[in-house]
DNA sequence: CTAATCGGTTAACACACGTTAACACTGGTT
DNA sequence: AACCAGTGTTAACGTGTGTTAACCGATTAG
């Protein structure tokens, strides 16, 4: 079984080298990043299931990186470690979509029980996880649309867009929200590029009638059936 | 538009904020209080869809407070937020009848989408319930006004606008209410918008001749059938 | 009776969103 | 290198929604 990779940004070489050996000795492969940029390149080459950053970096901070990694890949459990206990950064983890959030100082014990939490609730998901709307089947993961034994492939885009919808079903999806989420801006050209998405879902969607996306004007979108 | 009541009950005043801003931006209404004391006032004032209870409160504790408030509603949802250490039996006798459990640390994700089942499960959800009015059925969720098998659909506007005159039917819709809850004011400007969707509503239920929107000089209007 | 106010109605308007197609970029294939 | 298919972005144009304006009649206070 190969090992399961992890990458850690950490800016203070002791601390990391510290936590790296530390995890090693847990049967984990870790890759240390000195910061945000090595870090993001890092993510690329080795697709670890798992992130452990550090918020107060050079170059590149863990919340911003969190958000570029996050139009990637948005199911990946990550691990901040906030410096202070400040609630604003905190509060900032969240809404990125971050899974958890650790204190500086933190013991070891902690931080394993914390990455083995997250490591068991994204396999449980995985495994689970088609959705259903209407009489369409939705597995995320695959990206595949299923409706009367008729599947379609959707792309990356159309998925992740879809797969908030779904979760937000019967509420007002905010536009500016998920433009922030899967575009990591809300500026004019990325809402123009999400009209076109809603389109092409709407066409896909259209073999089940009680399936609609409703506009709210100025606020979002809002998927009923 | 209502939103759906939650009521908060966590003493880490930190912890507390970051919940409720999350679930207020899924767009829920959310109370929060420091101790199960307060919580139980709160519980009655606002007569709440869903509760979440920390375990650990001072004053009093979640599971006291949450056997006190099923002497009240013996179906009213509760999700537990327990602390990691607390022994996993103590919990399960509460995962049985529409509870759950979540231990700290939990992704707001988590949380969200245990919400959301539960709300399901309990059918508090405010979709498809479509209203009746004269010979019209309305379904507010899809914004669909149906008579004698023709629909037509309605704006986001004229939807929540006809939502609150049939939820008032028959009664006195107060004008500066309606026009804080929809438009967020009740300034010059607002009210002539408003004047201009009643005459929309009007024409689109002049196929029952029985329903009447009904002017009430200086203090609102009043739908009758 | 007259003026002031409130609401009714229609139309003009600004702008958010819808739709289609052209375009640019990527990665794979020959 | 040249080509291709797939994906997402930009552009151009069209439509729909909500606000504002203008003009009107109805009601009521003075």
């Amino acid at each position: 079984m190969s090992k399961i990779n992890i990458l850690l940004a950490e800016d203070e070489p002791a601390l990391g080298q510290i936590i790296k050996e530390s995890l090693e000795t847990r049967d984990f492969k870790v890759h240390l990043c000195e910061n945000g940029e090595i870090a993001l390149e890092t993510y690329q080459k080795e697709s670890p299931e798992l992130l452990v950053l550090d918020v107060m970096m050079p170059k590149k901070d863990g919340f911003t990186l969190a958000k570029e990694i996050r139009t990637l890949d948005d199911s990946i459990p990550i691990i901040f470690l906030t410096a202070k206990s400040q609630t604003q950064d905190v509060v900032e983890g969240f809404t990125i979509g971050g899974n958890d959030y650790l204190k500086k100082p933190f013991s070891m014990e902690e931080l394993i029980v914390r990455i083995n939490n997250l490591l068991n609730r994204t396999k449980i998901q995985k495994t689970s996880d088609t959705l259903t709307i209407g009489n369409y089947k939705f597995d995320f993961p695959k990206q595949v649309l299923t409706i009367d034994g008729e599947s379609q492939q959707l792309t990356h885009r159309e998925a992740h867009l879809l797969f908030h919808l779904i979760k937000n079903k019967n509420q007002v999806l905010d536009r500016s929200l998920i433009l922030n989420k899967l575009w990591g801006n809300d500026d004019f050209f990325s809402a123009r590029s999400m009209d076109v998405f809603i389109t092409k879902l709407r066409k896909k969607l259209q073999k089940d009638e009680s399936i609609q996306i409703i506009n709210v004007r100025g606020f979002g979108y809002k998927l009923v059936n």
